[in-house]
DNA sequence: TTTCGATAGTTTCCTAGTCAACGAAAGGTA
DNA sequence: TACCTTTCGTTGACTAGGAAACTATCGAAA
């Protein structure tokens, strides 16, 4: 030919490929077993960092979970709805809220994370507990990166050259 | 308390979800690199498979993507509106269909990969080459655990006890 | 040859998230 | 004190995918 160009990388030696195919298998699948008690992956993850924190601001769920406050004030009215979270007015700031779980959601906490360990089980139970743990190490790292890149709010997320 | 139950699994404690969290941020990115060209994540990964194949049926395109024939029905609908790709009827069944690239399509696709090559090297270059490797293999054995899983269309996905 | 179950793709309704505009409240500056 | 920018959360429009019902076609069996 004419015009020669670099050659097209296929699509299977993109890691992004890799990992959307193997995060959208274990969402949609543990997305599956949570539907069986009426919450969504995200909704189980709020219930989760509640369980933690006990009380936060929608703002604050929108930074931890990486969604927009719009998002996060649809998920919260939906929990709300449920039964599952309180919202409270912030007594510091006339605009804010804070969240809390209900005693329903509380209770409610224990059996949808013995859910998530029998889905990870499920997908990750092929790997070798040294696997498990470099797959780990490997994931946070990379989280690390995009936070501390984040961080750095001045410059967008750019390719290393 | 009067009653004990096992610990509560702590939510950074699921490969789940670190798997979500990193494959969100780098879909999420790949999107806005893509958004530029006009087509998302997955109509990108449509043209790359038929860049590939040459043509394929909507049904195979589903099960290759592990998407439904009206998602599938849908997308193809975008990329014909868009110029990206031809629909033909299948001559050996009147049900199906056939999907290629349209000349414009096929010259995307060298462009469109190079934003992929971009986004996977802003995500992961901060792994070493090893790493990467390691992290690809441990993706592939999980894909290929799914794979295997789903090939036995008789049971559902199970925990492994 | 006819009938019926399976297959292929479409379409409508619904869900969940993003985007952007909005209103209310807070804080800083003149 | 007043004004303006910023912050907090909400809401409507839109997008993209899943679920389910639908139509058209195919193939196997009676």
């Amino acid at each position: 030919m004419a015009v020669s160009h670099p050659p097209i990388s296929d699509l299977e030696s993109h890691l992004g490929y890799w990992l959307r195919r193997v995060s959208n298998d274990v969402s949609a699948s543990f997305a599956r077993r949570l539907d069986g008690e009426g919450v969504t992956v995200a909704e189980w993850v709020v219930l989760r960092m509640l369980q933690d924190v006990g009380e936060v601001a929608p703002g604050r769920l929108a930074e931890a979970m990486r969604m927009t406050r719009g998002a996060i004030s649809k998920l919260a009215e939906r929990l709300v709805a449920k039964g599952l979270v309180d919202r409270l007015e912030d007594p510091a700031d006339g605009r804010g809220q804070i969240l809390a779980l209900t005693a329903a959601g509380r209770a409610m906490v224990p059996g949808l994370a013995a859910l998530a360990d029998a889905n990870d089980a499920a997908f990750f139970g092929c790997l070798e507990p040294a696997e498990r743990s470099e797959l780990e190490r490997l994931l946070r790292k990379i989280a690390t990166g995009m936070t501390w890149t984040a961080c750095r709010r001045t410059s967008p997320v750019q390719p290393t050259v």
